[in-house]
DNA sequence: TCTACTTTCTACCACTTGGTAGGCAATGCT
DNA sequence: AGCATTGCCTACCAAGTGGTAGAAAGTAGA
């Protein structure tokens, strides 16, 4: 692995579980068995590190959702495999999603920026989401906001592993996929016609 | 206003928005025209400032919390009260909620005294939530993890501003409602019984 | 082998960090 | 008045911050 993927790894990880500002390239390069100067020779400042490894998180997101999306039928198929999808991301990956937030709150620059690559994705699925409510396999409601709770639903539940262990719930394999049953059972109800 | 409330308010704002580590007590102590020295004087590290912070907000949040509880009914109502209380105090005190959240990053030895605090609170939801549902007033499923993605969709819909803004997403009080509006109408068919 | 280029390193630097030591004025109690 | 306590201050400090300058080591082509 080339020491400047190697870099962008370790840094995804760190800037996701202990913030931006948490973050030292110190304590980054001795994590990765070299020196400061050697991560700013391949990223020239440390917002330049963020902003990599932000473009990078959300290249991976974009993959994987567009892969449930070629996986999938539609109406409400759709939406629980790209949610699978992305609770797996969260399993495998907690600290992308963590990164993701941790840029939400940093605000400008870097959220503007990430908020350029992401917005095709949220264009697609609100165009989507609009369609598919129009043939009537999705309630009738502002796709916008739609989106956006549903992105605060499952951002929520992905990235809360922290506060679950302080409260003392169990995190074995079995309980992830009780809590994303239920968050589906929750989305279903909200977004699935009742039949009349 | 005593000089440790000041600290205690500005540094739950600073937290709040900027995180623990991106905030300094010099730029702590500048905003409130003192000197460093004395918020050290009313806080002996910066970690018991943070701590307070916690205690405080919790505080104000189970405060808000109990009065939606004295002044609503049971079932759904319940519910939408505290929602609603709870995106009251997200506009006024939006420092609050980030609080909260950014403890749930930080993780021990804070998020535990926090979770210490918080119990209570959760313990009483779930055990008044499992009583609704025995009285059919509330769908039947896991109370403990109802608590817990109720917490992630208000806490998420409450903490977005930053990334709203950044997509572009109006935020005056008529769009705030809008969304509150949504996420009520989420809620509700997620968990009240449909009539048969 | 010489040379040009890439990569990583050592050596610094100015600045900021949380925290200590101790002085000094105001306040209130005896 | 004398005196202790409270509250805020100045003066420091050691450690850590992101970043610069430039040397040394490897690598590949001529």
């Amino acid at each position: 692995m080339k020491t400047s993927d190697r870099i962008l790894v370790a840094a995804t990880v760190a800037f996701g579980e202990n913030g931006y500002d948490g973050t030292s390239l110190d304590s980054l390069a001795q994590e990765l068995g070299i020196r400061k100067q050697s991560i700013l020779y391949h990223y020239p400042t440390k917002e330049a590190l963020l902003d990599a490894t932000v473009a990078d998180a959300i290249q991976v997101l974009a993959l994987a959702l567009s892969d449930a999306v070629t996986k999938s039928g539609d109406g409400w198929d759709r939406i629980e495999k790209m949610v699978r999808r992305v609770f797996r991301l969260a399993i495998q990956r907690p600290e992308l999603l963590g990164l993701l937030r941790e840029v939400s709150r940093l605000g400008p620059p870097a959220l503007t920026k990430a908020v350029k690559d992401f917005d095709p994705l949220i264009k697609g699925a609100t165009k989507w989401l609009k369609a598919e409510m129009e043939k009537g396999k999705i309630v009738e409601s502002d796709p916008y906001l739609l989106v956006l709770s549903m992105y605060s639903v499952i951002m929520g539940a992905a990235t809360e592993g922290n506060l679950l262990e302080a409260i003392g719930v169990q995190q074995t394999p079995r309980d992830v996929v009780l809590r994303r049953k239920e968050l589906l059972r929750f989305l279903k109800s909200a977004l699935v016609p009742v039949p009349k």
